[in-house]
DNA sequence: TCTTTATAGACAAGTAAGTTGTCTACCAGG
DNA sequence: CCTGGTAGACAACTTACTTGTCTATAAAGA
């Protein structure tokens, strides 16, 4: 067979699709000034425990940039930094009440941008999908593809 | 269910993971100057009758962006420029013999970077995964995911 | 045939989102 | 208490685009 090159476009195609479907249903929202790299920033800091420097590594950037990255979403407002309990040169990173509804819109439109394939396949096949998924993609920073 | 967002995630990683392995494979065969927004740039040359606004289209990007590109590609001998024959403003673009062979490195670092999935599978399930790739996902302009 | 409107591509300048490089303040292990 | 490592700030630079404008050519209608 030959249509590696194929399958690997079409997957490309699909990781632009829904990137772009649940960009524009968040900016729907009322949220206009994210773009979906701040997804994954606001995955991360939910989470509890972030910093800078690890929000770097998490989004595979150097410090430099997630420090602007965090900047922006700071003077946006969502997002504060507490300082570090253990660590006087480091700031705790935590959501806004504005950040955990943007966080709550992604999720939603999330749900419906996989909807068509929870369908088409079926939720025994998505399932599958999913966990095969999870077993071969090796887990790594989360970038946009190039 | 709410592994919508994590499902988004994780076809996000997997294209970029493709994307990442074959650009490093392709790499490692001495085209070193290629990143890989040129391989889909190759695709459409190579089927014939591009045009830079043409190509421009394909891509999803401004003519200007897609003449930098063909310009760059030019200079670095992978395609040459003939007079359109129907038409004196356009140029037709084709690749030359070190496009074609960077074209053939991509297809086969494919097929190195699909095989676990081929493998995993199993030939039936992938034709299947393709299959719904290819109904679900809207052809649109090949572009990177953000 | 002439005029209008659209298109291919070139030239120039501006922008967004990263990079490298350097610095200070602070931490932790010997 | 010194020595090497880390968090984050400041600055300059780079890349891969963008918008805006221009000329030459094409195509279609009066």
């Amino acid at each position: 067979m030959d249509d590696a090159l194929a399958f690997s476009a079409l997957v490309l195609a699909l990781s632009g699709q829904l990137v772009q479907e649940i960009h524009a249903r968040v900016s729907q929202q009322g949220f206009e000034d994210l773009r979906p790299a701040h997804g994954f920033a606001f995955a991360r800091i939910s989470l509890g425990g972030a910093t800078t420097a690890g929000l770097a590594e998490h989004l595979g950037v150097t410090k430099q940039a997630a420090a602007q990255l965090v900047e922006e979403l700071v003077r946006k407002g969502y997002v504060v930094r507490h300082p570090h309990p253990h660590d006087a040169r480091a700031r705790l990173l935590a959501l806004t009440e504005t950040g955990w509804a943007a966080t709550r819109a992604a999720d939603q439109a999330a749900q419906t941008a996989v909807a068509p394939w929870r369908e088409a396949l079926g939720e025994a096949r998505f399932s599958e999908l999913v966990a095969d998924l999870t077993r071969l993609t090796s887990p790594g920073p989360i970038r946009p593809a190039w």
